[in-house]
RNA sequence: CGGGGCAUAGCGCAGCCUGGUAGCGCACCUGCUUUGGGAGCAGGUGGUCGCAGGUUCAAAUCCUGCUGCCCCGACCA
C-alpha cells in the first residue's frame, strides 16, 4: 500500500476527550473516530487490525472444530420475554419497535438466538457434540461507555456455542475451547492470565476469564504466589463476603498455598458453561437414544476490539503504538528521503516494495511528498514494526538502512536480509 | 441515575467577565524555496460560535430551557 492513496487519518494531537493511552492512540493514530458515547467507526488501519485479530481467532476456532456461523444483530424481544432475561438483562438491552409496531432489541449476546436456531438445526443426539460461532457486531447500552473501544456500546465479539449430550461431554468442550483460547492469546502475542470468574448475567455453573494485564485494566485479579490459584478479586471478595478488594493483597490464598498478589486486568475472553439453563427454558429438546435430552450448553465470548485497546495499552510507547507483530497493520514501513529530482530513490523504493510483495510482506510504503520527520512520527505513531529507509546515504553503497519500531538508530544491512530480518 | 466539567473550522485552543457582526496554532489547497526527525515565505479554503427561546438597536458573549460529549461513583464483556 502507498501511503499517498492510504486514508491514514493520523493526528498530531491528543483528542481532549480521550483518558487512557490506548484511546489517545487509537485516535491519533487513525485507527478509529467517535460518532457517538461508545460508537466508533474503524478506519482502513484499524480495519485491519482488527481484521488481524479476527482472522486468528477464526483460524483456531475453526481448528479446535467449531462452526462458524453469522446471526442476526436485531432479535425479536419475544426471545427475551420467553428465556426470562429481558428483565434482567434491563436497560443495557436496546429495545425498539419496528413498523408493525414488534418488540425487537439489538443483540447483547446470543444464547436465545442459537438456542431457538438449534431447535430446528439440531435433529439427534449423534449430531452432539458441536459448537458454533460467530465474529459479530453487539450492542450493550451500557450505563457509562468510557476509554474509546476498551468498553463502547457497540463493539466486535466472537462467541461461540457449545451443545453436548451430558456435563462430562461438556467439559471436554469447554476445555477444548479454553485451549483454543490459550493459542489464540499466545499467537495475539500479549501477556495474559486466565482466573476463574463470577458468571454474572449470562448464568451458569462455572466461568474463567482471560484477561491482559494493564495498569489501566479495570478488574482486580488475584493470584496466589505460590500455586496455580487465580480468580477475578471480586468474585473472592464475595465469596468471602463483602471485602474490599483491595484487602486481598498480602492474605493467605484461599487454596491454603502462599499468600495473594493483585494485578489489574483487561478482560478479553469469558468462557462459561451454562449447563441445561437455556435449553431448559427455551425447550431445546434434541432426541436422544431412548427419550429426549436437554442438551448441557457453553459460551464462550472474545472481544475482538476490546482486544486492540488492551494491546495497546500493553504495548506503547512515547511514540506510539508497539504492535506485537501479529497485530501490526503493516510489518514494515518503507520510508523515501528526498526524492526530489533524485529519480533512483524512487526506483530503489519500487524495488523494495516489489520485492516486499513478492514475499507476502505487508508493505506501507510511505511516498508522500512530506518531511522525513513527518513520516517518521506517522509510521511510529502508527506502530508498524520495522522501518527501512531509503535515501540519498545510502544509494551509492547499496547498504539498506533497517530500523525496528524501538530501535533509536538505524542499522545498514544488505538487500539480501531484508526478508528474513521481517520475517524473524 | 447522583456529583463535576466541557461544547467556537478536521484537531488543539483563545475570545465570553465588561455585548458591536469571529481569531490563533496545527492540518488542508496553490506557488516558489526546501528536504535524514513534525520546514520557510507568499497567497488561499473552511465556522448556522451545540440547539431553541428570551433580553437588546445589536448576542459566541447576558438570561432561561434543552441536547450532546468527557470525568468520578454505582453497574457491566
Amino acid at each position: 500500500m502507498k501511503a499517498s492513496q492510504l486514508i491514514l487519518g493520523t493526528q498530531r494531537e491528543n483528542p481532549s476527550d480521550a483518558e487512557i493511552v490506548s484511546h489517545k492512540l487509537m485516535i491519533r493514530a487513525g485507527l478509529i473516530r467517535q460518532v457517538s458515547s461508545g460508537i466508533y467507526n474503524w478506519l482502513p488501519t484499524g480495519k485491519k487490525v482488527l481484521q488481524k485479530v479476527e482472522n486468528i481467532i477464526r483460524e483456531e476456532m475453526n481448528f479446535a472444530g467449531a462452526q462458524e456461523i453469522l446471526m442476526p444483530m436485531v432479535q425479536p424481544a419475544t426471545l427475551w420475554e420467553d428465556s426470562g432475561r429481558i428483565d434482567q438483562y434491563g436497560q443495557e438491552l436496546l429495545v425498539f419497535l419496528d413498523r408493525h409496531e414488534n418488540k425487537f432489541c439489538l443483540g447483547p449476546t446470543h444464547e436465545e438466538i442459537i438456542t431457538d436456531l438449534c431447535k430446528n438445526l439440531l435433529t439427534s443426539y449423534k449430531q452432539l457434540p458441536v459448537t458454533l460461532y460467530q465474529i459479530q457486531t453487539k450492542f450493550r447500552d451500557e450505563i457509562r461507555p468510557r476509554f474509546g473501544v476498551m468498553r463502547s456500546r457497540e463493539f466486535i465479539m466472537k462467541d461461540a456455542y457449545s451443545f453436548d449430550l451430558d456435563k462430562e461431554s461438556l467439559g471436554n468442550s469447554y476445555l477444548i475451547m479454553k485451549e483454543a483460547y490459550t493459542k489464540i492469546f499466545n499467537k495475539i502475542g500479549l501477556d495474559y492470565r486466565v482466573v476463574k470468574a463470577d458468571s454474572g448475567a449470562i448464568g451458569g455453573s462455572e466461568s474463567e476469564e482471560f484477561h491482559v494485564l494493564a495498569e489501566s485494566g479495570e478488574d482486580l485479579l488475584a493470584f496466589s504466589d505460590k500455586s496455580e490459584y487465580a480468580i477475578n478479586a471480586e468474585l473472592l471478595t464475595e465469596l468471602q463476603e463483602g471485602q474490599d478488594p483491595f484487602s486481598l493483597e498480602g492474605k493467605p490464598s484461599p487454596d491454603g498455598n502462599g499468600i495473594l498478589k493483585l494485578k489489574r486486568g483487561i478482560e478479553v475472553g469469558h468462557i462459561f458453561k451454562l449447563g441445561k439453563k437455556y435449553s431448559e427454558v427455551l425447550n431445546l429438546r434434541i432426541p436422544g437414544e431412548d427419550h429426549d435430552i436437554y442438551p448441557e450448553m457453553g459460551c464462550y465470548g472474545i472481544g475482538a476490539s476490546r482486544i486492540v485497546a488492551a494491546a495497546i495499552e500493553q504495548n506503547h510507547d512515547e511514540k506510539g503504538i508497539v504492535w506485537p507483530s501479529a497485530l501490526a497493520p503493516y510489518q514494515v514501513a518503507l520510508v523515501e528521503v528526498n526524492t526530489k529530482d533524485k529519480k533512483e530513490i524512487k526506483d530503489k523504493c519500487l524495488e523494495i516494495y516489489q520485492l516486499f510483495k513478492e514475499n507476502d510482506i505487508e508493505v506501507l510504503w510511505d511516498d508522500r511528498d512530506k518531511r522525513p520527520g513527518v513520516k517518521f512520527s506517522d509510521m511510529e505513531v502508527i506502530g508498524i514494526p520495522a522501518t527501512v529507509i531509503i535515501g540519498e546515504r545510502t544509494l551509492e553503497t547499496g547498504e539498506i538502512e533497517f530500523k525496528k519500531r524501538q530501535d533509536e538508530k538505524p542499522e545498514l544491512v544488505s538487500h539480501q536480509d531484508l526478508i528474513s530480518l521481517i520475517k524473524t
